[in-house]
Formats: C-alpha cells, structure tokens, sequence
RNA sequence: GGGCGCGUAGCUCAGCGGGAGAGCGCUCGCUUCACACGCGAGAGGUCGCAGGUUCGAAACCUGCCGCGCCCACCA
C-alpha cells in the first residue's frame, strides 16, 4: 500500500466493477425486504451541481446501507425533460446558428431537441456515476420515454374521468418571454421597488372626478371598472354612474365589490380583468367586461389607442404616466414603492397576468384532503419535521392547477377537438370523435407542465399504470429525499397523486436539506465567482471527500448548508488517515476473516478500543435511522482519528513490534475492527473503503457486505476508565516537556503514581508510554504515596506524574505552571464553595450532584495544598 | 400581512437544565519505525440584548435587536 491514497485511480475502477457485477440491480419481488428509492430526476440538460451531490451522497448513503443490511435495496435513476428549461436552452442554441423556432416549425424543432438531448444530454448522469452512486441503472428512466408517455396519458384520462381535470379560460400566470402559462408554484414572487401612482378619473356626467391608485399605470389602458366598497359612504352615490376613459373616451361603470379595503388609498380600485387576477374575480362578480391590451409579447396591441399600441410594457408605464400629466390627471406619485412582484423561475421575468385562451387546469382542492390526511396519520414524515407545518398550510390553501404549457417540447395534452367543439380525451390517438363521430380531430397544442410527469416519478418508474411487481413490491418508496425548493412544487403533487391514482403515499420519508451555500452563507453563483463545481472537487481531492465533506456539514439545525473547499481538503484528509491506519493494522495481516483472540489475552487498549468500536457503531445506526447524517459523519471521524489513530494504533505499535504471538493477536484484533469500521463506514466513503477492504480477501465486495451487528457485550466501562486515567498521564508528562521545553532527545526518568488496580496495566504500557512522552524509565508506585524530594508532582485522576527537577526543568516555566494551575483551583473551589453554601442547592438538587459536588471540593483542596507546597519549594 | 429558521472561539457549526465542544484557521515544538493530506502542545468565548422561571440557564419562557428563508389576490 502506497503512503498516500490516491483516489483518481481507485475510484474508476470500482465505478466499473461495481456496475458490471450488477452489484446495484435489484428484482422485484424478492425475499428480502424491500427499500426503494427514486432519485429526484435532474433536467437531461443538466450539469451536475453541488446540490444534486448532497442528496445523492444522502441518498446513496441510505441505499447502501440498507443493501447491506439485507433489504432489496433499489435506487432508480433518470432524467426529466424539463419542458421549458430544456426548450429555452435549445432555442437559444439554434438562434445562434441564426433559426428560428417558429420558422423550423413544431415537429422539425421537437426533432432538434431530441436529437439535442441524445448529444449532449445524460452528462449528468455519467456525473452522478463519478460520485459512486450505487443506483439500478438498469432502471433508468427519462420522463419521455415510452413507458412514461403512457403513464403521463394514464394519469390524465384518469384524473379527468374524475372530474379533477377540467378545461377553462382564466387569467394565467404568463411568461412574456417563455411565452407560456405557468402554475403559481412556478411563480416566485419578490419586493420590487416601484411605483404607486394616484390619478383621476371624471365622472361622465358631472364635474365630478374619482381618484384610483396603481402600481402598474399601463395597465389603465385596459380598465373597464372602478370597484368602491359596498359600504363605503364617501362613494355610495357613485356605484351605477360611470367615469370616461381619457384616452379613448370609453365609458366605465363604477360598481361596488367586497374585495375593496376602504382603508387603503383612497378606497376605490381601478379594475383591468384582463391583466389581474383580483379584478378577474372582481370582473366576474359584477359582469364587468374584460378588454385584453397585451400581445404575448407584453407590448401593447391593437385594442389601446394608437399612440400606445406596440409599446412595451415598460416603455408603456412612462407613456402612459406623462400622458396623464398632461391632461393634468396625475394626482400623487410614491417613489420608491415597494411591493411584490410575481417572477418567471425559469427566467425571471416579470410575469404578466393574461387571458391565453382555454387551459387545462388540476382540481388540486380535491386531491389535498387525502394528502393531508396522510401526514396526520403518520404514513408521511417529515425529517426535520419542522416542514410538516407549512406542507400543510399550502394543501390547505389550494388553487387549481394550471397544467398548459404553450410549448412544444413536453407531453403533449391528449386532447383532441372537433370541429363542433366535442372534446375528446383519451390514452391512445382516437380516430373520431367521442361527442359527435367527427373524423377531424385536431389535438390540443399545449403540453402538460413537466412537473405533471414529474410527480408521477416514484410510481412511474416501477412500471404504471401497469401492474407490475416492481410496483406492488417497491410502492411505497422508503424515503425521498430533496431540497426545500421544491417540496411544493414537486413533493405535494407526489403525495397527492400517488394517492389518487396508486392508492397510497409514494413514499414513507421526505428527507428535507438545505440549499448548498457557501461558507459566508451566500448563495452559489457565477457572478459572484463562489461556485463549487463538484466534479472539479472529485478531480481534485476524490468522490469520497466531497461525499465525506457534505455529510459533516449537514446539520439538520440549520437552514442551509456551508461548504468550503477546505471542508473537502479535510475530507480527503480523513480518507488518507482511514488509509493509512490500514496500511499500520494490516501490514502484518494474514488474510481472511480476522478473529479477535479470547477476551482473557486482550490487552487494555484493545479492550478499550473494542468498547469504543461499539460506541460509534451505536452512534452511527441511531443516527443514520433517523436521517442525522452529519452526526454519523462525526461520530466515525472522531473514532477513527481520535480514537483509533490517536490512542488505539500508538498504544498497541509495542504487541505489532512484538512477538510473533504478541502481533498475530494484536493484527487480529485491529484488523476485526477495522473491517467492521470499514463497513459502518462504506455507505459514505464507498471508494476508499472498498479499496482497503479488499486487502480482507473475505468477499466479493463491501458493497454487498453485511451491515455490522452491534456487540453491547464490548462495552466495557472499567477498560475506558482505565484508559483514560492513562492519557491522563501521557496528556501530562507531553504538557510538561512543551512548557518547559524539553526537547524529545532529553530522556525524562520519572515516577507514575496509581492506584494498586491500575498499576499490571500501566506497566504493560510503560514502553508503549515511554517511546510516546520521551521517558526512559517510569517507575510505578501507589497513588497515596508521599511526594518525593527534588521532583515536579503534577496531579492527575487517582493519582500524579513526578519529574526529577534537576536537569530538566525551567523553574519560571514551572512557577507559571503551578500559579495558573493555583489559580484554577481557587476558582473551581470558590464556586463549589459557593454551591455549597446555598442550602436551595443542598436540598433541591439531585443527591448525587450534590456529592459530586463535595467530592470536588476535597479533591481540590488536597490539589491546592500541593500545590502551594511545590511553590514553596520552588522558592 | 402570516409563518419558520438562525445569532456559541477568527470562520463554519455541535451542545439544548449541573457552570462550554469539534473541524478549519492561528501560535509554538517535532525528518517519533502508518500518515507533514502528519504528530504533540497552546492561545482564543460577559454562549445577540433585557427581563423572567429554577437551588442552578448557553440551554426553558417573554420581549427586543440583527441575519436568512417560506407563504400571501399589499390596488
């Protein structure tokens, strides 16, 4: 084994073997129990980011471990179409070899994007490979692909047998440059500052006028109301007379809606039904018109007087705005103005309310009930469950869902019109019409939203709606895992027509983490030059280290999750420690399944580390069972490093240096540890656990290896005692030598006082302790012995240290040493002192802590007369 | 407007009733026979502020201040 790990060349080979041995692929049904996981299905055209590694470590450390704990553990992997993000990327492709997609025409185009998606496409995945991600590839799966086509067509017929889909004309959430409709989860709303204008309206007969205010002037080109509150005194006389439009002389009906605050501005309400969902509402209450003034391009069109028409809808604003000055209608101006303005997430333009004709939309209130029911009884949990509140609150607050995209790329809608407006809707192209028999059938244009495919995923991809065995045997997936961002967006909709549509919820766990940022907790983006690309890390420090490095920082506490480039130096740092106390322990290894000798020949760092061993084995399954990945990461960290490494392996370096009988048993015990550590750690370093295990030559791979058993019997309380009344003693005679400078070559011959109990342990080690302090002859005694002439006597559990003072020590070392100890002392004393006193502590407090207490006392005091004793001394 | 999370060592975070921890960074010393991607020692904290509960609060309660986020039909 080389002296340093090098990743680049292991990681590789496993990612092939691992594959070609079909290590990952699971079958369906199977004795084992099953534990299924869908990976949450990345745009094809995607690159891999460091959010999408820090849920395929989370989830891959569950799925590994669950393999080896003997479930038939499946992760199914795939990518999404991404409707618009995966459109807009390929227009922008072709716009630059100067075509458009209007002129290429529908199919020609989908041809294009397809043929773009077999180019480029699936990089992702072969990233995803890089991390180690142990998923069924046999599995895999494109939110396009035949089988998904047909389960998207299922659930669509299904839904709208049901009465759950239906067809209308609203106002939809537009995007003016994707130029399609969106749901409002698609929408991300955002303080803006604006504007607030106040202008008057005349009153058509009379000279009276009524006064509006708005945020968004422009849109007074399509206004066809002006709504009061129905008890409004101030305007009661108004509601039935109408204003005259300025511009273009229409006549506009005032009229009284409950909508209305009368508190705010000046209690009246310009309506534009067209252009905003409020006056929609308001509009179909009172039979107020609608008049649409936009283009889908959000310039203005034919209906708004000529002066306007073709302005953008910026250019507009301040059109309109000097236009009411100089009629001298412009009342007040605020600015800055702030309110929240709604945003296309795909490309964050301003999104503009707009009739675009008939849409299909989701009856979701109906699906919700269902869903809620879910989380109350307990079938869905939330980790953190902090989430389960607002998952609530929104399937409370529903809306329909509008599920037409004026796009070309994505599910067609399988719907199809006659030319007598019959609709037909059904799973398979039908060849007439259902109303009327009409042969000419023209499908609706629009395609489904890609998050229609989407939540259909974790059903989906086991085969509906067929039912297959993949289906009855894996639904309900075991866990998903995701980011907060789209626990609507995608989640919900899961829940919801998992249930409907399968019967019961796709999956038992949402795992919830944060959004990767960095580590001043910004957001990761190109312009601010903070990206960290997650293959360049793997490039440069290995999969393991990222993984490694991800899990220590995700902390369930926070929000979200910092990650430093020198948090992955740190662990490619922990896979080369991992490595080469592999290379230590296994040096003189046989081979085979390593077998700790009988307890009666272990000595007290093996029984010590065995206790330890069990500890963390303990700590990581609590852990891991309940979704604390940064905790299992620290657990294993601080075992190897601190414990194997630091103490275990230095203390045992005499029986490996040893006899042959000596290191064949020390090599068995180690090595038993080892393995088993390798083991508990795979799931989240799988490389560099694979590559050491190897070395075992006991199996095929740790991949398939059985998930360690716990051994409480190896807890052994009175082993760790002992050791820790021994790095007492190590810890003090190395804080000696570093304050008083004595450099390593200097030999210390010193005298170790403890009690009768500890003492065959303590000579056991008395080498192992020398070669670790720079000690050359330790002499034992009983830890109530008197304190000898001429030596330094530093105190320790049960017992103390003494250092022979002449040749040695720095006498004003040794004062400041003794004067700081002193001053500790005196604290601790004081305080307990103080505790003690109080006779609320005395009598309240638990018994033992009381005890605790005194004993304090008694042993500091015994301390302080020492220590003055030895400053005495000292002079 | 409603809700959530977070303010603990220079940085990132654990701790969540018995008087404060880790990793990184920093200082000092080490070619100690696995590892300098290392070993040893050390410095560094009125645990955001103010009240309250308690024998005892970083931890529990209330209020305030700061930072971040989510939801909402704030003309």
């Amino acid at each position: 084994m080389p002296p340093q790990y090098d990743p680049t060349e292991v990681e590789p080979r496993w990612t092939r073997t691992w594959i070609e041995r079909g290590y990952f692929h699971a079958e369906a049904p199977s004795d084992r129990p099953p534990y299924c996981i869908v990976i949450p299905p990345p745009n094809v055209t995607g690159r891999l980011h460091v959010g999408h590694a820090l849920g395929r470590t989370i989830e891959d450390t569950l799925i590994r471990r669950a393999r080896m704990q003997g479930f038939e553990a499946c992760w199914i992997p795939g990518t999404d179409h991404a409707g618009i993000a995966t459109q807009v990327v390929v227009e922008r492709a072709l716009r630059e070899e100067g075509i458009d997609r209007r002129e290429l025409g529908r199919e020609a185009f989908v041809e294009r994007v397809w043929s773009w998606k077999e180019q480029y496409g699936g990089e992702i995945v072969e990233q995803i490979k890089r991390m180690g991600a142990s998923c069924d590839w046999e599995r895999e799966r494109f939110t396009m692909d035949e089988g998904l086509s047909r389960a998207v067509r299922a659930a669509f017929v299904r839904f709208h047998e049901a009465g759950l889909i239906y067809r209308g004309e609203r106002l939809v959430n537009w995007c003016p440059t994707d130029r399609t409709g969106l749901s409002d989860s698609e929408v991300e709303h955002e303080e803006v500052e604006g504007e607030l204008l106040t202008f008057r309206y005349f009153l058509t007969e009379g000279s009276g006028s009524i006064q509006v205010a708005t945020t968004r002037v422009e849109t007074m080109l399509g206004d066809t109301g002006i709504a009061v509150h129905p008890g409004d005194d101030r305007y009661a006389a108004l509601v039935g007379q109408t204003v005259t439009h300025p511009f273009d002389g229409r006549q506009i009906l005032i009229v009284a809606d409950h909508h209305v605050d009368r508190d705010f501005g000046t209690g009246a309400v310009k309506v534009t039904p067209a252009h905003d969902p409020n006056d929609f509402d308001i509009a179909q209450r009172t039979g107020l018109p609608l008049m649409n003034i936009f283009e889908a391009d959000a310039r203005l069109n034919d209906a708004v007087p000529a002066e306007f028409r073709g302005l953008g809808r910026y250019e507009a604003r301040t059109a309109v705005r000097d236009a009411l000055e100089a009629k001298g209608l412009l009342v007040k101006e605020e600015r800055p103005y702030v309110h929240s303005v709604g945003h296309c997430y795909r490309c964050h333009s301003e999104i503009e309310p707009w009739i675009a004709g008939l849409q299909w939309f989701v009856k979701v209130s109906g699906l919700a009930g269902a869903a809620k029911e879910a989380v109350l009884d307990g079938r869905l949990r939330f980790t953190p469950e902090r989430w389960q509140g607002p998952f609530v609150a929104w399937l409370d607050n529903l809306r329909d869902w509008n599920i037409s995209r004026q796009l070309w790329w994505g599910h067609r809608i399988p719907a199809w019109y006659c030319p007598d407006g019959h609709v037909t809707v059904a799973t398979e192209d039908p060849t007439a019409c259902a109303g009327c028999g009409s042969t000419e059938l023209t499908q609706d244009p629009d395609v489904l939203d890609t998050w229609f495919s989407s939540q259909l995923w974790p059903y989906s991809t086991l085969g509906w709606p067929d039912d297959t065995p993949e289906l009855s045997f894996f639904y309900p997936n075991a866990a998903l895992v995701t980011g907060y961002e789209i626990l609507y967006l995608w989640v919900a909709r899961m829940v919801m027509s998992g249930l409907f549509l399968v019967g019961d919820v796709p999956f038992h766990d949402v795992v919830i983490h944060g959004l990767v940022r960095d580590q001043q907790g910004r957001k990761m983006s190109k312009s601010l030059g903070n990206v960290i690309d997650p293959i360049e890390m793997i490039d440069r420090y290995g999969a393991d280290a990222l993984r490694f490095s991800l899990a220590r920082a995700a902390t369930g506490g926070q929000q979200d999750i910092p990650l430093s480039e020198e948090g992955i130096e740190a662990g490619r740092n922990f896979a080369n420690k991992l490595w080469n106390a592999a290379r230590l322990v296994l040096r003189a290894f046989p081979g085979g399944a390593p077998t700790p000798p009988p307890p009666d020949r272990l000595t007290l760092p093996e029984r010590w580390l065995l206790s330890r061993h069990q500890a963390c084995l303990v700590a990581v399954d609590a852990a891991l069972d309940e979704y604390r990945f940064a905790d299992a990461a620290l657990a294993l960290h601080r075992f190897v490093w601190s414990e194997l490494c630091d103490w275990g392996l230095e203390l045992e370096k005499g029986r490996l240096h040893g006899t042959d009988a000596e290191r064949s048993d020390a090599t068995q015990v180690l090595a038993w540890i080892l393995e088993r550590t390798l083991r508990l750690l795979h799931p989240t370093m799988p490389f560099v656990t694979e590559e050491i295990w190897q070395r075992f030559g006991i199996g095929d791979s740790i991949a398939i290896a059985t998930w360690p058993s716990s051994r409480p019997q190896q807890a052994d309380a009175a082993a760790e005692a002992s050791l820790t009344a021994l790095q007492e003693i190590v810890t003090a005679i190395r804080q000696f030598r570093a304050q008083h400078h004595v450099p390593t070559a200097h030999r210390l011959e010193i005298t170790v006082g403890v009690p009768d109990s500890e003492q065959a342990a303590l000579r056991d080690l008395s080498e192992r302790i020398g070669k670790l302090t720079g000690v050359s002859t330790m002499a034992i005694i009983p830890g109530d012995s008197p304190k000898a002439e001429g030596v330094v006597r530093i105190g320790v559990a049960d017992g103390f240290v003494e250092i022979p003072i002449a040749g040695t020590i720095d006498l004003d070392a040794e004062r400041a040493r003794l004067s700081k100890r002193l001053a500790e002392v005196d604290r601790d004393l004081e305080r307990a002192g103080t505790k003690l006193a109080n006779e609320g502590f005395r009598t309240k407090a638990a018994p033992e802590v009381v005890v605790a207490e005194q004993d304090k006392v008694t042993r500091l005091g015994v301390e302080r007369d020492q220590l003055f004793a030895q400053l005495g001394e000292l002079g």
